[in-house]
RNA sequence: CGGAGCGUAGCGCAGCCUGGUAGCGCACUACACUGGGGGUGUAGGGGUCGUGGGUUCAAAUCCCGCCGCUCCGACCA
């Protein structure tokens, strides 16, 4: 992508709404602009950034056996009467009504619908068991938005739902989830801990959260240090097999979320108890026939008796994620990508466009390193240098590759690490070889 | 929903107290110079001062209502 072309206002100065960092280096980066209170337009950079993060979690979601789909964000309030929960959710819910005065609102969660689905569409236990999910936008009208897209009112998200027989089912519905919810953090770059969780105004007995730690975070939590020196990496799962083992890894230890703690525990971990502030960035939830049964979502058994399905449902916050991951990871100077979900791999910056050899040298680079499957945002502004500079470190891709016309007469370009602030001085033939190693 | 604050050019702000020509920095446009980490000079463009009403000869400024946004708290898949 040509930087000239790319729609791409950064700003000098922080809008003065930004009080936290992610917020801030979003504005600052061109990533999204706020429409109204915790309602956010996504521009061109951050959009890049979003629909990374979505394909990660799509993939770990078919991974774990999941299957895609698309629910509207519009909703029937009836259904939501008959679960109950249309009284119960508050103002929270945005409440429409339409032309013919019908309740209708605007979607926080999906329980309801995709058990009217289930419901109409699977009628024997032959068919579970079955896990669905979507990419959707949500509304929840929070009372006090904040922390940009960290707290939105309108918010993407990835909600997937189970449907088993029986308890054993579920659980490893539960598990195949929470597997796959390990994997996908870890593959954006995330140290994300499993916790301990209140299950809300869902319902149910079996719940964790899994967050991430930042000074920023909204709640306290606390868990064993062992969390936090992990190995985190590159865990192969069969999902066809046996999760527990891995999950009772990862839930045998303490860790808990502000409602869930406990005092007494944490007294006997003594110095291996650690406190932090932390990000929500996922949820998932095990609420066996809570809806099913309020819902009639019944499905012939073995004798031909009428079961109630299990359910569970597993929330991650894309949107969340992208200030989520920025909390986690920037400086000073601005964001730091991690490889996975950056906008581009690289940014390629001319520091004298109109020079021919310049121009010549960033061109046939540009050029080799699409070719090599990088993305490159290549910065071909007739700006000066330390703007470009100043500019590349607030989008925080992870290498900067500097051709110039001093080390174009020795052939070789600067190539910088974003996160490490390495450089190195390259032949520029070795760059692409570079920026893959 | 309780408490506090803000709204003046795209962004950051001053002006308001004490009413009288709407300003500064950045950004933007043109030209020249410059060019390896947020340039220099010259000349420009851009404003119903959130909105409605009131007071006044005169309102960005004083008074009242409304709207929007932010912060603290409470709330929170």
């Amino acid at each position: 992508m040509l930087r000239s072309g790319f729609f791409l206002p950064t700003l000098k100065e922080t809008p003065s709404e930004a009080q936290i960092a992610s917020h801030r280096l979003m504005l600052r980066a061109g990533m999204v602009r706020q429409a109204s209170a915790g309602i956010y337009s996504w521009l061109p950079l951050g959009f890049r950034v979003l629909k990374n993060i979505e394909r990660i979690v799509r993939e770990e979601q078919d991974a774990a056996g999941a299957q895609e789909m698309l629910m509207p964000t519009i909703q029937s309030a009836d259904l939501w009467r008959e679960s109950g929960r249309y009284d119960a959710y508050g103002p929270e819910m945005l409440r429409i009504r339409d032309r013919h005065e019908r309740d209708m609102l605007y979607g926080p969660t999906n329980e309801e619908q995709i058990t009217e689905i289930f419901r109409t569409s699977v009628r024997s236990y032959r068919d579970l068991p079955r896990m669905l999910y979507h990419v959707q936008w949500k509304f929840r009208d929070e009372v006090r938005p904040r922390f940009g897209v960290m707290r939105g009112r309108e918010f993407l998200m990835k909600d997937a739902y189970s449907f088993d027989l029986d308890y054993d089912g579920a659980k490893r519905s539960y598990n195949k989830m929470f597997v796959a919810y390990l994997r996908t953090f870890e593959r954006l770059g995330l140290k994300a801990i499993p916790m301990q969780a209140d299950a809300g105004p869902i319902g149910g007995d079996m719940s964790h959260e899994f967050v991430i730690l930042a000074e920023t975070g909204e709640s306290e939590v606390a868990c064993h240090r062992d969390f936090i020196e992990m190995d985190w990496r590159g865990r192969d799962i069969d999902y066809t097999g046996d999760l527990q083992p891995l999950v009772d890894t990862f839930t045998s230890k303490y860790a808990a979320t502000d409602e869930r703690r406990d005092p007494e525990r944490e007294k006997a971990l003594g110095g291996d108890l650690v406190t932090a502030r932390a990000i929500e960035v996922g949820h998932i939830f095990y609420f066996g026939t809570k809806y099913s049964k309020a819902m009639n979502a019944v499905v012939a058994g073995p004798n031909g008796e009428e079961i109630a399905v299990e359910m569970g449902s597993y929330g991650i916050g894309v949107s969340r994620l992208v200030g989520a991951i920025i909390e986690a990871s920037h400086d000073d100077a601005g964001i730091i990508w991690p490889e996975a979900v950056a906008p581009f791999k690289a940014g390629l910056i001319n520091l004298k466009v109109g020079d021919g050899d310049c121009d010549k040298a960033c061109d046939a680079l540009y050029a080799a390193l699409r070719a090599g499957g990088i993305s490159v945002l290549y910065d071909d502004r007739e700006e000066r240098a330390g703007i470009k500079f100043a500019d590349m470190d607030l989008i925080g891709l992870p290498w900067q590759v500097v051709i110039g016309p001093r080390g174009l007469k020795n052939g070789i370009a600067e190539v910088k690490n974003r996160k490490t602030g390495e450089r190195a001085e390259i032949p520029l033939e070795n760059v692409p070889a570079r920026l893959t190693a």
